[in-house]
DNA sequence: GCCAGCCTACCGTGCGGTAGGGAGATTTTG
DNA sequence: CAAAATCTCCCTACCGCACGGTAGGCTGGC
């Protein structure tokens, strides 16, 4: 795992996000796991949660028996730390396309809610398992999710940072504004049912509204 | 799903919550459980999450062995039980004080984030097993758990719907705002350090300033 | 003839929980 | 008031089981 390298990318704006953990995807070394077998057991763990959920259940959603299973997957966290890569690489990737544009801090702020509860709405057990089961991840590779976490509530912080800065926003704590918006968008996972009456643009219209109303100078 | 049973307290006030689990505390079977065996069961469930932790660990926690402690607990489950009824009964108990009080809706939004965020300082761990292990709770007394935990909802949804029904709060979705609002609060517990440089009631009132703004006719 | 992918059979470990007993405090009782 | 019985709380030793993971073999397609 040769990484180094260093990424000479020229800084250019000012609102650039902080500094990206240096390899994308450089072999972290068990992601050569086939869709399926991650989708079975985002299930299952978002069920049962991760330490009461077996291989063997993991294994039979497959139609398979638990040593097929090990024919795909080393170890058990590894299907663990697969679930979470996923969804914060696929989740930044999204938010930072919002981040980066030209638009305002309050369209930003309406822009990663309708990012963060439309990826709810489609994620809905891999997000149950990258917010709840965090806990169960351990060594160095924690270490690279929580960077990549704390990327991503970063540039919630920045954009709501940049509306403050710039008049835009009442001035509250950024820090704590940030926590407010990410609450809904995360806290949608233990509630929001994409089936269910309203869908997930709806809901982050109604949570943009009264963020940016509570937000905004007047 | 309608309701059942019409409890017949005569209806007073419009504002009136919805009907109370039947049994605050009718011998719920287990609560005679030593409050320093909850204390100590809460740290570690708290720190590595229900299934993962063992008896062996909280009895060391308590400086005794793990046969001993089955002297004060039955069994594992009720431990967590018990940690979640604690929580949920306390937290119920104090946000009532503000959903029965002759406050304004906007007053009582303030008041309950206040109670909810100190909660969270002052029980931390405890609402930390009691947001994200209640998976593992299982069987009858489950539902009576879902029942408080909905009833705590409700309060505040009510408090949402009252301030919107007299033109308090502008018309949106009040399940979403009350979402909204709760997701402040609930989040807490994954971020919020009352070590940390700001105490529960600045934070408290920073989400009651966003949400208030957002929610209140101008 | 190789190999991906599945299987049955199995292993060691750590778990929740029990058996059964001992030391000391407390209560009962002659 | 002391002896006896009881209770509280802890201990060492152990059980059965389900788990994560491995050994090693069969089979069918390239």
């Amino acid at each position: 795992m040769p990484k180094t390298a260093t990424k000479r990318t020229p800084s250019k704006a000012a609102a650039r996000p902080p500094a990206l953990p240096d390899k994308p995807e450089t072999g972290s070394g068990a992601l050569q796991v086939r869709a399926d077998v991650i989708a079975a057991a985002t299930k299952v763990f978002s069920e049962r949660g991760y330490h009461a959920a077996s291989m063997t259940e993991i294994a039979n959603v497959l139609g398979i028996r638990k040593p097929s299973l090990y024919h795909h997957v080393r170890k058990k966290e590894d299907l663990l730390f697969a679930i979470h890569e996923q969804m914060i690489d696929e989740l930044i990737d999204e938010t930072m396309t919002v981040f980066s544009s030209s638009m305002s801090p309050s369209e930003k702020v309406a822009g990663a809610l309708r990012v963060a509860m439309s990826f709810v709405g489609r994620h809905r057990d891999g997000v149950t398992v990258f917010l709840a089961e965090h806990r169960a991840v351990t060594g160095q590779r924690w270490n690279e999710l929580v960077l990549k976490r704390d990327f991503y509530e970063q540039m919630v912080h920045r954009i709501i940072s940049e509306g403050t800065a710039q008049g835009t926003f009442i001035d509250v704590p950024p820090s704590v504004a940030a926590k407010a918006v990410l609450a809904m968008a995360n806290w949608g996972y233990t509630w929001f049912d994409p089936e269910g009456p309203l869908t997930a643009e709806e809901v982050a219209d109604t949570f943009a509204t009264i963020a940016l109303r509570g937000l905004e100078v007047r």
